[in-house]
DNA sequence: CCTTGAACCTATAGGTGCTAGAGATATTAG
DNA sequence: CTAATATCTCTAGCACCTATAGGTTCAAGG
């Protein structure tokens, strides 16, 4: 059995996101010690790793929820969980391409600035005027890695 | 003088953010007409419209409340600008290496699995062990565009 | 056995950047 | 004048935690 604090040490979790995992119901609630403190079989390490290791690739909450239903039913196809992973894919994809696109903005900004004083600054000429831009790739989008 | 849908219209940004910005003090209240509703100057068009742009370059809005300051000093030197766009810049870049290697784990992922059934999933299993990805990349580290 | 200090408990608030809703008032077009 | 639209304030919610406060339990050393 282990304290919450060995698992997050041993998951690389720290011990608040465990306990809002376990408030959001993304991880079962554990037995308690007779002073009322949680205690974890070994299982739950593995489900904490696999969790920790899903939001490391980006897997919103949600998405890890439905790949952990997934993976208590390993007799069933795993369709939906390739889906699932196909679309972060889509997702990281899509935000490499708005980020590369900011870059080169950002890039040419920065480079084109003669280092004088604010009136004759590249950089605040540039944000003030979106025309001075190359591209239009910057409209919004989305957000969180 | 502009009324506040008109100023979001023409500067691309919803009324409930513009009253957001004004909250947080990014942007100064306007005066108001005998009913009490706001009448912007269209000087307030050119900031909200820096404020966008910033935004869609991934600026954060205490970046964009430097630069704002900053702009209202023509004759200072623009060093402080360029500093926070070269931030900005390492930023992004930051994003994208990270992304990157999210990219080229989750496609590995996908690549490999036979669509069998979830016990014999690549997902799953890669997601449970990182010890099955080519790298160590993706060690937790920022968010947001 | 007792004390000390670390780790644990709950509950609440904050952070980022908005967005959505309720319920009331103002303005504008027909 | 009336009806539709736009505005007003205030509050709460989104994702995903993180921090703080104020209290209890546990493990080790003396
Ligand atoms: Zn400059
Ligand atoms: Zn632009
Ligand atoms: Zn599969
Ligand atoms: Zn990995």
């Amino acid at each position: 059995m282990l304290t919450i604090g060995k698992l997050g040490a041993a998951a690389g979790v720290k011990v608040p996101t465990i306990r809002y995992y376990e408030q959001i119901g993304l991880l079962p609630p554990p037995g308690r010690s007779t002073g009322n403190q949680r205690l974890y079989p070994r299982a739950a390490l593995d489900r904490l790793t696999f969790i920790r290791h899903a939001r490391d690739l980006g897997f919103p909450l949600e998405a890890i929820r439905d790949l952990l239903s997934l993976s208590d039913r390993p007799d069933q196809s795993c369709a939906a969980a390739d889906a699932i992973a196909r679309t972060q894919l889509a997702a990281v994809r899509a935000r490499i391409a708005r980020l590369t696109a900011l870059e080169a903005e950002l890039q040419r900004m920065v480079a084109q600035c003669a280092h004088g004083t604010i009136a004759s600054c590249r950089v605040i000429e540039v944000l003030g005027d979106h025309s001075h831009c190359a591209d239009d790739d910057h409209a919004r989008a989305d957000a969180a890695a």
